[in-house]
DNA sequence: AGGTAGCGTCTCATGCAGCGGAACGCTTTC
DNA sequence: GAAAGCGTTCCGCTGCATGAGACGCTACCT
């Protein structure tokens, strides 16, 4: 008999929009532009229905092929500011964060919460700004950033036990990995309405973080990062001002515009 | 015409990616969150197949379920992240866009060309910035807006006698809808490295736009908007100086590696 | 009350389109 | 010349997508 003892295999669940979606995701690792054969290595689907699923999806324009592989294009650009997540809660927040700044002329972060990670809706630099790792689109765990502790200290204490359970990552060696630690630092967040990450996200790299909370729910927190030896004390005001104004913005919107 | 193929009408393709595609750009129109009668209606699909593919799409956190109806989740938000002419190019530019912020705190636009449409990919605004209809992610002929003229005066002759071939089409009573003016303007364009729209894409509203060109090639553009009694000639400075800034950076880097 | 219109959900027989192992032709590398 | 990697194509099997239609529900009319 062969040996297929091992059952590994998915049963062949013929969802052709998973997958798609799933050559799609492959796009989130390293590397901008991807060859076929990757794909299927990434996916772990047959280079055969990778090859077919590729040549629909290029042919709706969610990618395009270059002489080095292929790369999501401009279709999938425009899917995503349909959302309205995005787009409501970014249009509502932005002449805050150029508030921000141009008061300060350091990186400004907009981040909402999904599951236990952030995700970062908006990024703000100039020249001057140092260049964090995040990424618009992209996920950090609750713990290690200064926006995610923010959500985190106003977010139901279901959902923070539910985080303190769990072992805490570390992404620096000032991670906060004690579960006590953080239950603290986040009753301090709580009383001084105010948030911050000590090098703990990237090394060198300090930030300030404040709360949006439409009627005493908090839909999104706002941030400002600095190299750690310009951190100053006249960050923090500035940062609640704008997100105090901000949240009184949203308070007159209706609720699932901003993705509530 | 007559060209045409006996497949006038499709048989039913069973695209299951293409009728998933249907339905998200379905929220491309009015309104934010959709019933699933009302994508049924707008797709042309069968309601049970409608309903089959949203459930599918939910479970991908690419829709979510509300009160009101189906609205586009964060999934899609995050996709759309992935498209580096999108971040790349976002990315290299936003200093400069901060710059001219900054500099004249007008609404700021970066497009780049798709066919025969201007594709805004960034909109700064600021509290006092004219709240002009565009949108990240929308579309408008190329004909009718300043960055469009000026997308289009630096593309090849063959994409600009298409455009001049076809009928213009009209936003505002000052849309240029004659060929030889539409023509004339391009050349002097090309000569000023400016180009401007005096109430041709929204009333009231005039902007200033400036390529981005790499290798000689054009890539993007960038513009001020401003109402029209605002108008002054220190803008036309402003953003020639920020295009020939950020064209000079692009030049640096790999042209696959910006959406070219 | 009934009557109607709209909504979302669920069923189920049918057949066709998605499926993927395998073979192919190509280029690059050793 | 062999091997390894790439993208592409073939093709028979079958499992899943398909969509008409029934169903239960709410809202709003007579």
């Amino acid at each position: 008999m062969s040996g297929d003892e091992a059952g590994r295999q998915e049963p062949p669940r013929g969802n052709t929009l998973e997958r798609g979606l799933q050559i799609l995701q492959a796009f989130r690792g390293p590397g901008t532009a991807l060859r076929l054969s990757e794909i299927a290595r990434r996916t772990g689907l047959p280079k055969a229905t990778v090859h077919r699923l590729t040549t629909q999806l290029v042919e709706l324009s969610l990618l395009r092929r270059t002489e080095s592989g292929l790369i999501p294009d401009i279709g999938l650009f425009e899917l995503g500011e349909l959302v309205p997540l995005k787009v409501r809660l970014r249009e509502a927040a932005l002449p805050y964060i150029q508030d921000l700044y141009e008061a300060t002329h350091e990186t400004v972060h907009l981040a909402v919460r999904d599951g236990l990670d952030v995700v970062y809706v908006e990024k703000i630099r100039g020249h001057r700004g140092v260049d964090v790792p995040s990424r618009v689109g992209g996920r950090l765990p609750l713990s290690t950033t200064g926006v995610g502790k923010v959500l985190l200290a106003f977010s139901e204490a279901e959902l923070i036990d539910e985080v303190l359970r769990r072992p805490l990552r570390r992404l620096t060696s000032h991670s906060v990995t004690d579960a006590g630690l953080l239950q603290s630092e986040l009753r301090r967040i709580r009383i001084a309405g105010v948030g911050y990450d000590r090098e703990e996200a990237s090394p060198g790299v300090s930030c300030v973080a404040a709360p949006v909370l439409v009627r005493n729910e908090i839909v999104a927190a706002l941030s400002i990062s600095v190299p750690s030896q310009r951190i100053s004390n006249r960050l923090a005001p500035a940062v609640r001002t704008a997100s105090l104004a901000l949240s009184r913005v949203l308070n007159r919107m209706a609720p699932f515009s901003y993705g509530g």
